[in-house]
DNA sequence: AGTGCCTGCCC
DNA sequence: ATTCTGC
DNA sequence: GCAGAATGGGCAGGCACT
């Protein structure tokens, strides 16, 4: 875990790298430390590895060939290839058309669907296997039979090997429409035979890395989106390409958006097409923006919710509450039903206040009208009398 | 076999 | 996922 | 602007215990 980064202690992946790059840098006696120029030496070393590591991120690639050819021959060793997940590109979230528009002044972009689904990286290996991947890559292989089974079809003739970015979404055979998240998360993950499939699922296409030997990602996204047209075949329900579009009013968005949110979609996903249009999974790894219908003014809903209690904080929210359990009173039935919990949008600040206050509201126990679930996730460290009332947005 | 609890993933 | 914070 | 670390709902899976 301290390898990969994922301890939360503050040293995470990119330290990893940078202490990674100077270990070797430093006892490779290929590298010239003068004076002046022993810095620079190393900054030219962590930018090297970083770039390869966002290609190929396996520490059981990159240490050995560090050890054995040194810094400066570590891109001729390790390049991106089908068979190691490289990390997805992300996207900037946005709260309005107007942002997107300002982002984009004078460069061409894409609008596309943003589907509901699973992220999947879809690998096909010179030597035939296929692999598909999740966000953080885990290897999903297991899970997706039939999209195993159904890759055949899809890849058009002369492809050998690719890495594919797309969504994986619940569909319905019958009524030929997409289905909600909830439903794709009720698939078996594990043990998963293609013939006892029970959520059907379409996968949407939308961008290509890697084709026939040959690594895509320096290329714009035009280039890209037309290579992913062309190697690959639109099969009804079971693969398609995201669907887009490429005008830039504020009209043509706007229907747009509408239409993806009508195709029960989560709204759009916004990227440049030419300037800075290359796939960069590390780097700039925010690049693209999502436009999301709940982000909208107007389209999310509020509700007011009574604060019944909070739950101890970890880490940094050590001392106070990390979070906090809302009900909403049911007037009918003369109770407070739990709804829900909270436990972001606060700064460190509010929580220390908040904290104070609700100091004095502190009750021995549930209040005989609170209405809660058997669950120990909504049985809070402390309750509290049902005093605060809150906007929930 | 059934239940409850916990973990580790998705979002 | 979303959100805040330190750099 | 980015990386890192807090936190959410919800699901399948797996373990322990009945």
């Amino acid at each position: 875990r301290s390898l990969e980064g994922k301890l939360r202690i503050g040293l995470a992946e990119q330290s990893v790298l940078v202490s990674l790059s100077h270990a070797i840098a430093l006892s490779d006696p290929r590298t010239k430390l003068s004076e002046d120029k022993c810095g620079t030496a190393l900054d030219e070393a962590v930018r090297t590895v970083k770039q390869v590591y966002s290609e190929l991120p396996t520490y059981d690639e990159i240490v050995p060939a560090l050890l054995k050819h040194g810094v400066k021959a570590l891109p001729d060793h390790c390049k991106l290839r089908p068979g190691i997940p490289l990390k997805p590109m992300l996207a900037h979230p946005t709260k309005s058309l107007t942002e997107v528009l300002n982002r984009f002044e004078n460069m061409a972009f894409t609008c596309e669907f943003k589907y509901d689904g699973e992220r999947a990286q879809i690998h096909l290996l010179e030597s035939g296997d296929v692999k598909i991947y999740s966000r953080n890559s885990e290897d999903l292989s297991v899970k997706y039979p039939d999209i195993m089974q159904r890759l055949p079809k899809i890849i058009g003739p002369g492809v050998t090997s690719f890495v594919m970015d797309s969504e994986a979404v619940a569909w319905d055979r019958e009524q030929k429409c997409i289905l909600p998240f909830q439903v794709l998360s009720g698939r078996k993950r594990k043990d998963v035979a293609a013939e006892d499939v029970k959520v059907q699922v379409c996968v949407f296409g939308f961008d290509l890395l890697y084709l026939n030997g040959e690594t895509l990602t320096h290329k714009s996204l035009v280039e890209r989106r037309v290579l992913l047209h062309t190697n690959f075949n639109h099969v009804e329900g079971e693969f398609a390409f995201a669907k887009h579009m490429d005008g830039s009013s504020v009209e043509q968005i706007q229907t747009f958006l509408e239409e993806s949110v009508t195709g029960n979609c989560e709204g759009l996903m916004v990227k440049t097409l030419e300037q800075e249009a290359s796939y960069e999974p590390s780097k700039r790894s925010r690049n693209w923006l999502k436009l999301k219908k709940d982000y909208l003014d107007g389209v999310g809903d509020s509700l007011d919710l009574v604060v019944v209690g909070g739950f101890t904080g970890k880490g940094k929210r050590t001392g106070w509450y990390g979070g906090y359990l809302l009900a909403c009173y049911d007037p009918d039935r003369e109770e407070y039903q739990t709804i829900c919990k909270i436990g972001t949008g606060f700064s460190e600040e509010a929580l220390a206040q908040q904290a104070e206050q609700f100091k004095e509201l502190i009750a021995d126990g549930p209040k005989s009208y609170y209405q809660y679930g058997d669950s120990p996730n909504v049985r809070p460290d402390v309750w509290f009398e049902p005093k605060i009332v809150r906007l929930v947005l």
